[in-house]
DNA sequence: GACTTTGTCGGACATTCGTCCTACAACGCT
DNA sequence: AGCGTTGTAGGACGAATGTCCGACAAAGTC
């Protein structure tokens, strides 16, 4: 096994145990018993812990860039784009329901820690606000693009949270529903002059 | 001192502490520290950590209560005592900022830990959302009342997760104004029968 | 066929974790 | 004055933590 993809194996399933069980309670043991490797070697691919947190912020900010990228080629209808990323919260809803959502939560977590990397787990949301910001500029509501892309952002994560306090998946429903319906009415009012 | 005042002594700390620094992250060191005890002898005031759990959110639970209370008592306008509710947000704003909402963060990581107290932390966000629920009977909205008392629930949970991860004061007002004008929106309908 | 590189293994390390016990100081009661 | 209760101190316990090291197998290079 190369180097290069056993590291990838390691990001990959450090990423998948900091979103399930969080950072802190994320030991080198957990992840090294996920990859089937000796903890100890995980010297070798990774210094620290610090180190993998980087590692997987770096990819999961790529995974998104290309969500993002694929959600744009799509379609050229920027309140189908935002529609896309709305219904984030169906599609991922089973582990939603278990674990909230990955960026929120880390972001939480590090903000507790005072943790140097927390400005770049928030980046991960700042990936979001910017493209959720073109859209509503290409809906032609540019002034307010970037007040409107953080009320969506703020509306999905408040979702998250309640839907993982409760366990209420109906509530999800109702949320998006809701959150489409106001996504409509955002629609810039008939020029008329 | 009593065994009773120290007891609360080191509950109103671990309460602090598991808010700033989160409930794993903090140790009996910590809140032994805290309260100026050896650690040894909290096993005389509390058998496990999760006794400590226990007793923070029952305490939570209590000045909940109290402030739901002393809202109700302030004024008749079920209006105005929701806003009350939106004004955490402000009032607490620079805790906010730093850590996020308490209840929300705990509810998250307890989850995460798949911890047997999840639910009885679940049970904060439920005084919230029956007292707003009532306030939305008395406002003559008593059938869509559960999900506007979730929806403002939501809401204040995605604005402290985005400032916390921002640290952007700015946005909490945004917000906040906008939640006050839904909630003027959601008067119902006069009656023209 | 000797040599270097690459990736893995098992375990050492100091520290900290949650838990638990024993010894003792301070006090009220008789 | 002697006694029992109450609350505290200090430290022991095994397990787990993040970090780090030396040995070694497999593969490629000369």
């Amino acid at each position: 096994m190369s180097a290069e993809s056993t590291r990838q194996e390691i990001v990959k399933a450090a990423d998948r145990l900091f979103y399930e069980r969080g950072f802190e309670a994320t030991s080198f043991a957990d992840i090294a018993a996920a990859v089937r490797l000796s903890r100890g070697n995980f010297y070798y691919h990774f210094k620290t812990k610090n180190d993998i947190l980087d590692a997987v912020i770096a990819l999961r900010l790529a995974n998104t860039g290309r969500m993002l990228e694929a959600w744009e080629s799509a379609t050229d209808d920027p309140a189908e784009r935002i529609r896309s990323f709305i219904r984030i919260l169906v599609m991922n809803r089973a582990k939603i329901l278990l674990y909230g959502c990955p960026v929120g939560s880390l972001c939480n977590e590090l903000a507790k820690l005072h943790h140097a990397a927390k400005d770049d787990a928030t980046s991960l949301f700042t990936l979001f606000r910017d493209w959720l910001a073109r859209q509503f500029s290409a809906l032609g509501r540019e002034a307010e693009s970037d007040a409107l892309a953080m009320h969506v952002l703020m509306r999905s994560q408040g979702v998250a949270i309640l839907a993982t306090a409760f366990g209420d998946d109906d509530f999800i429903d109702r949320e998006v529903e809701e959150m489409c319906a106001w996504l409509e009415a955002q629609r810039p009012a008939a020029d008329h002059s």
